[in-house]
DNA sequence: GAGTGGTCTAGACCACGTT
DNA sequence: ACGTGGTCTAGACCACTCT
């Protein structure tokens, strides 16, 4: 009657969903439980150490375990590559390049990515296709201080998107998600009415504090974007 | 000068995003890397287990420990209280119950929680208010088969939101966020044009396979929902 | 069959924060 | 000062899966 973490964790989940322990409550320390459960310290500790993870509970040294007032609820996403995305719709994919100039970084991109003011960079836009039929369009600044390679790249076939990923594999990012109304611009790529909603997602990147890129995502009308949690 | 999990984290991730462990490659085995930097395997188990959550690595028996080829971005997005959002940004928060009513669940409901036809729910819908001025717009379905006392609740005071996450503090869940365009009834509500572009998040929240509430926030325009990661 | 990661153990020491 | 969680160790056995 061995107790693995799974096992020590699911019981504490539900002697929380049950009621047993309430909110704010405190929990036995990790030595009791691990005598009740039969297990070693570690075990509960991995256990508890997830369930903290996961917003559930709270620890602190000393203070000890207590279930959460406000359990944090949080939800993780994954942030697709637009053509897997789509792939994985069993749709097929097709990339256009719109435009292409290198220029000035304008000062709104300077105030978001802490650019400074006059550095160069290049200015992509792009259309991404589900089926034939208009599916995001991309509004894409790439810093060609820290990726000088950038200018050189060939966007007509491979997507920025796809290019940053295989460049600069990893980096810290912000993320905002919102609803805009379309330009007749956009209208036009996407193949909607002007004023339209549509979903936007707005990432800026950096690599290690420098600043890398900056995407608008705006997607056609009735996008959604879903996970579970 | 023995390392710490954190350690050997922090080494493997600048092996990674150094190239000297390229997308795809194979890296050493735990007991390897333990040699290495001279801890327990434990040690190195802890730092590639993290770092497999994170999705910067994949790992599977006998196969060995390899670094993604397209690295899994991933977001956590907490899923705040709007009270909580609101008075967060040091706004004064203020609620308002719409309406109420008991009816059987229409059809769209049914199919979206997986609910019984014929089954009670209640209806509510709710404004919420940031020093003032409209914030959300609340649609919200609670099953009155599964959480009969919501109907005796008293949401004048206190948001269904709240009473929900005291009541019902785990369960699962399903998230959708959107853009969808302001009705004339929406547009009364959020003091906005009919039309305008709105920021969506759509929940259904089962508990134990029992649907327990769906609820559709629409923000008022201009709302971001932001993150890091 | 054999090599890898997955997990558990029993013990130890440390860091932190409450008291 | 003291009790809690945070982490590390050295060893062990197991589960998976590749060959």
């Amino acid at each position: 009657m061995k107790a693995t973490f799974r096992d020590v964790k699911a019981d504490i989940m539900a002697k929380i969903t049950s009621g047993e322990w309430a909110p704010g409550g405190l929990l036995p320390n990790e030595m009791d439980l691990a005598d009740n459960y039969g297990c070693a310290r570690a075990t509960v500790n991995r256990a508890m150490r997830e369930l903290a993870d996961e917003g559930v509970i709270e620890r602190r040294r000393k203070a000890g375990t207590r279930v959460r007032q406000a359990p944090l609820r949080q939800a993780r996403f994954a942030i697709p590559i637009v053509r897997a995305e789509i792939e994985g719709q069993n749709a097929i994919y097709r990339y256009a390049l719109v435009k292409r100039a290198v220029l000035e970084a304008p000062h709104w991109l300077c105030a978001r990515l802490q650019l400074a003011q006059g550095s160069t960079v290049l200015h992509l836009t792009c259309m991404h296709y589900a089926d034939g039929a208009p599916y995001q369009f991309e509004d894409r600044w790439i810093s060609l201080s820290i990726l000088p390679q950038a200018e050189a790249a060939d966007f007509s076939t491979l997507g920025p998107n796809e290019w940053l990923v295989a460049t600069v594999p990893f980096s810290d990012a912000e993320i905002a998600f919102s609803a805009t109304a379309a330009t007749s611009d956009l209208a036009d790529y996407l193949g909607c009415s002007k004023g339209e909603a549509l979903f936007t997602v707005e990432r800026s990147t950096w690599l290690k504090g420098e600043a890398i890129t900056f995407v608008r995502q705006t997607f056609r009308p009735g996008h959604r974007m879903t996970t579970r949690y």
